[in-house]
RNA sequence: GCACUCGUAGCCUAGCUAGGAUAAGGCGCCGGCCUUCUAAGCCGGAGACCGGGGGUUCAAAUCCCCCCGGGUGCGCCA
């Protein structure tokens, strides 16, 4: 509704500009102020120069010229804008009796492989894994619902030394008690100090050629390592609501020979060189000094030769998206020119930076890094505690769920609501201070709409009202610019969008909450049909962030 | 050293792709609001030379150049 606002207003100043015989590329914007109106242009600015006129002297001419018919109320001139104003009277019957639970879906587009995640098997998934996994499918979320025909991909490097030290530390020591992922880790990080204490690094590239050669028993030990890491990363995953449509294993693009021909076609490219055995692909024309080295001396494939052979085929399902961290900066320009090179499209990146701790990077490694498992348990906990001082008496295993339902909540919504491109500094104390504008606050206006709807039986809903309040202005505006939010966020990749949405429409809700009684008032049944309104925008907008819906808390 | 990226009140962020009205929020600080649908809320106040310096423009947080600071990476690791 608001976007058909939009295309009124942009019609109407196009029409004036024909007759007047002036040309306007305009560019509309929701001004920060009420004063300024619901939507505004500058173009009285970018008409100054040809029309040798002050830009206030043209709006002054051309704002009286716009007949407001529709949903526009009124058209200003102020101070060399001009300004539109929604008619509400009209605008809001129209949304609400158009809202559905599709208001903003988009309608069917084409396929996307959405890759996120991809941690190695090496341990649990740290809070850096959490940022990549949280971006990535709030990402597919929005554009699943945006139309899009989404798959989500996890890339499994089942052919790495790590997964190589894991199977070397379990033929060692066995297996750990306690959760797969983290007995993997204790593993992992118990094998790297010995074999680097003892340098046993020949033993691990040994078992690597045996996995590469297919071996029987080498393949049933990596698999079986690989897997079980994963059953623990796959737990994390899905208490926070994630979960991948494929697996795909690095180690099958060597199996099915697509590895070998990619090596091949590039080898034959005129970008390749031969350096002591090692194949090499020169990048300088794509602007990368560091050429891309492909295969080793002793003739075995590089990671990124995998990686081409994994994109040559991803991208014949479709369009793709990565979000990867930003260590894969390089690699991902060598893969958009290595697949260059072989006449294929590049994915997108989405490319998060890192989250550090106070003393430094993390690394699984050494043993470094705060599982996304503890922050969870912290938060939840955390949750818990508030709910306690909030709601004595409440019955504990009620307490419990809520609290596992806003501790997770506010995990992701944590991450999300920053742009992946700043860097993080880990503090114990920010992550468990649940800010006025985080999840519970979004959460808590949900409940507060659902608690009035519970208690309204038998009252009838009414579409039409003549005269608004500021806060149901407010609230309606905001909930009809739902279908463009989702369209901006889809369109640029920026789950952080929805984030920033998601508190606009909390906080209009709870001003007008908070400005008028629903429930017994004079405009009862319109009230109760802008909450209802509310209640579905807002759930949907929390299905696409991954945010538990409650109605109580 | 080179490449990419970030730098907005004491702290955390939005705005930068398509340059325009007093730079928008949160935490913290100060002051109001619970006999009425849950105060994890609402209303108001103080607090910013948008890292620094040049440039382009009628107009720069936004575009260009240089510098400073943080992050990430830099041929046989993944």
């Amino acid at each position: 509704m608001f976007g058909k606002f939009r295309r009124e207003a942009e019609e109407k100043l196009l029409a004036l500009a024909e007759r007047e015989g002036i040309l306007v590329d305009p560019v509309f914007t929701i001004p920060t102020v009420p004063r300024f109106g619901d939507l505004s242009t500058n173009v009285c600015f970018q008409l100054a120069k040809t029309l040798k006129k002050q830009p206030a002297e043209i709006a002054e001419m051309l704002a009286p010229k716009i007949k407001p018919t529709g949903l526009i109320a009124d058209v200003q001139a102020e101070a060399g804008y001009i300004n539109f104003y929604i008619n509400y009277t009209v605008f809001v019957k129209e949304f609400l009796e158009g809202i559905g639970q599709d208001f903003g879906r988009g309608k069917k587009r084409e396929k996307v492989i959405v890759e996120h995640t991809s941690a190695n098997p090496d341990g649990p998934l740290h809070i850096g894994h959490l940022r990549n996994a949280v971006i990535g499918d709030t990402l597919a979320r929005i554009l699943r619902f945006a139309g899009f025909d989404v798959e989500v991909h996890y890339y499994l490097n089942d052919m790495g030394k790590q997964a190589a030290k894991v199977v070397w530390g379990r033929r060692r020591y066995g297996t750990p008690e306690g959760k797969a992922d983290h007995a993997t880790a204790k593993i992992y990080i118990r094998a790297s100090s010995e074999i680097e204490e003892q340098g046993l690094d020949f033993e691990v590239s040994e078992i690597l050629t045996r996995y590469e050669a297919r071996e029987t028993k080498a393949v049933a030990e990596f698999e079986e390592a690989v897997e079980y890491c994963l059953t623990g990363i796959k737990q994390t995953l899905s208490r926070l609501g994630i979960h991948h449509d494929k697996f795909v294993w690095e180690s099958r693009f060597v199996l099915d020979g697509s590895v070998e021909s990619v090596i091949e076609r590039l080898s034959k490219s005129g970008f390749a060189k031969r350096e002591e055995g090692a194949l090499l692909i020169d990048l300088t024309k794509y602007g990368i000094e560091k050429d891309m080295v492909i295969v080793r001396g002793d003739g075995t494939s590089l990671y990124i030769a995998r990686d081409l052979a994994h994109h040559a085929w991803k991208m014949s399902l479709g369009r793709a998206v990565n979000v990867w961290g930003a260590d894969h900066k390089l690699v991902s320009m060598q893969l958009t020119a290595g697949l260059d090179i072989l006449g294929l499209p590049a994915p997108e990146f989405i490319i998060h930076e890192f989250i550090s701790l106070p003393q430094g990077g993390m690394s699984t490694r050494k043993g470094v890094f705060i599982s996304a498992d503890e922050l969870v348990d912290e938060t939840v906990e955390k949750a818990f505690e508030e709910i306690e001082l909030r709601r004595t008496g409440m019955d504990e295993t009620d307490a419990r769920g809520i609290a596992e339902d806003i501790g997770v909540s506010a995990v992701r919504f944590n991450i999300v609501r920053i742009a992946p491109e700043k860097s993080m500094v880990f503090k114990w104390d920010e992550a468990l201070d649940f800010e006025r504008q985080g999840a519970p606050f979004v959460q808590y206006a949900f409940a507060r709409a659902k608690k009035i709807l519970s208690k309204a039986e038998g009252v009838e809903k009414a579409t039409a009202s003549e005269t608004l309040g500021d806060e149901e202005k407010r609230l309606v505006k905001t909930l009809s610019r739902f279908p463009e939010v989702v369209n901006d966020a889809a369109d640029s990749r920026k789950a952080s969008i929805m984030a920033g949405y998601a508190i606009d429409l909390s906080n209009a809700f709870h001003s007008f909450y908070m400005s008028a009684k629903v429930l017994g008032s004079e405009k009862e049944g319109f009230r109760l049909a802008l909450v209802e309104a509310f209640t579905t925008v807002q759930g949907s907008v929390m299905d696409l962030l991954g945010i538990k819906q409650l109605s109580e808390m």
